[in-house]
DNA sequence: GGTGTTAGTGAACGTGTGTACACATCCTAG
DNA sequence: CTAGGATGTGTACACACGTTCACTAACACC
């Protein structure tokens, strides 16, 4: 295979250890911050000196990589989103488990990939209202498209293949905030307390099937043009 | 009426110019905190002295109303419910607005009451996630108890009358995280830009009239006996 | 193999913070 | 009128913070 020198080349060169030292300390610094919002704290009231302490690295060492704490804050934004699109995409690919009952399945990825990485998931409810106004607008975009992507796995029903637009995005965004609303009690009940968290499971899919008993009885605007 | 001295009167003697000094400065101390969170900040990153600087008071005096910052968050939480009870109680009693349209009635409320007490709002949307776990959870018990409210006068209905009360439960969570959800929108959007606002409002009651088309298709578990 | 860029170090600064303490002021009760 | 508790003041200290600067170490490239 004598393939010209890819960018996947080019990114190797750089690499000594799987990643450059630079991408290391960087990654570091996102855990680091992570892990001290697992405790009671907000990103807000984080200090650069604890991330960096907690990092294993001195303080002025962080402007090498961001010139402000709220740059970090926006890298673990994306990273915390790009993390949900995997989620979506190995769906889309796998296809939901307990293939019988579609709500059950997707509460069941869901709860999952939130166990899988419960510090970006608490990372973004804490900061969605939280101090950093760039932040919230970034979240809120970011779960504005989540439900625009939601929207367009939901078109494989017919019956919603037939709705405006309007109608459709109200349905995603009913269904984004009662996800969003199970995220955020699954992290906020006691840690590995399986019992609560089955009870947690069992109302949100019963909350689902309601929601989708509104869909027949429902009258669009218009029908969409075919 | 030589009635004995009450209780109001034992108050009114503390009182020299309608409150007491403690009380003013006390209610300082509050109105200075949710001023600063009005700016990009969370409570959490709050500091003492930023507090008693914007009410107008020496750093030490603060001590004289409160241990910590976490006890004048406990307040603020208390205090900001309290009014959304009274929220609750004039409707009760007056009745709602527009009485043609139950669920534009309801939001029109609403909206109306997140202007009036905007920064209680704003300091219970930033809190319900934020740094502290003891205001997370008073605000979360809270919300709690404000659907069991909403849950007694969701009984006038006599279709819900009849269901089992976890079904009345999940409807009125349903409604209360919608409710929640408008509020924060409000919040979030461009401060007195009707058009933005009125869409938002727009939309909520599309999505509150959704909800309640599953109502009459729910097949709650058991009747409530008579 | 030397050279220049990139990443991490260490000391130092001015500023803000929480809290302790002794003191001044207000207001009420006797 | 005055004694005493409640409330607010001013000073002081030890510490954590963000940011600066000159420095060393690591690594990529010719």
């Amino acid at each position: 295979m004598p393939a010209p020198d890819s960018i996947t080349d080019k990114l190797d060169q750089i690499q000594s250890g799987r990643e450059s030292r630079g991408q290391r300390t960087r990654l570091g610094l996102q855990e680091a911050a992570l892990r001290l919002l697992g405790h009671d704290k907000s990103f807000s009231s984080l200090s650069l000196r604890e991330v960096t302490r907690e990092a294993g690295i001195v303080p002025t060492a962080f402007y090498r990589h961001y010139q402000t704490m709220e740059e970090l804050g926006q890298d673990l934004v994306a990273d915390s989103f790009r993390t949900l699109r995997q989620m979506i995409r190995s769906v889309r690919t796998d296809g939901l488990p307990s293939s019988g009952n579609m709500i059950q399945g997707t509460v069941q990825v869901l709860v999952q990939h939130i166990h899988a990485n419960r510090l970006h998931f608490q990372f973004i409810a804490r900061e969605r209202f939280g101090g950093y106004s760039s932040l919230r607008a970034s979240i809120r975009d970011e779960i504005h498209a989540f439900g625009q992507d939601l929207a367009t796995d939901l078109a494989q029903f017919p019956i919603l293949n037939r709705w405006d637009p309007e109608s459709v995005q109200m349905l995603t965004t009913l269904m984004v905030n009662t996800m969003v609303s199970i995220a955020e009690q699954i992290l906020e009940a006691p840690a590995n307390d399986a019992a609560a968290e089955a009870e947690i499971v069992r109302r949100a899919e019963r909350q689902m099937v309601f929601i989708s008993l509104a869909v027949p009885a429902w009258k669009p605007k218009a029908a969409k043009p075919a």
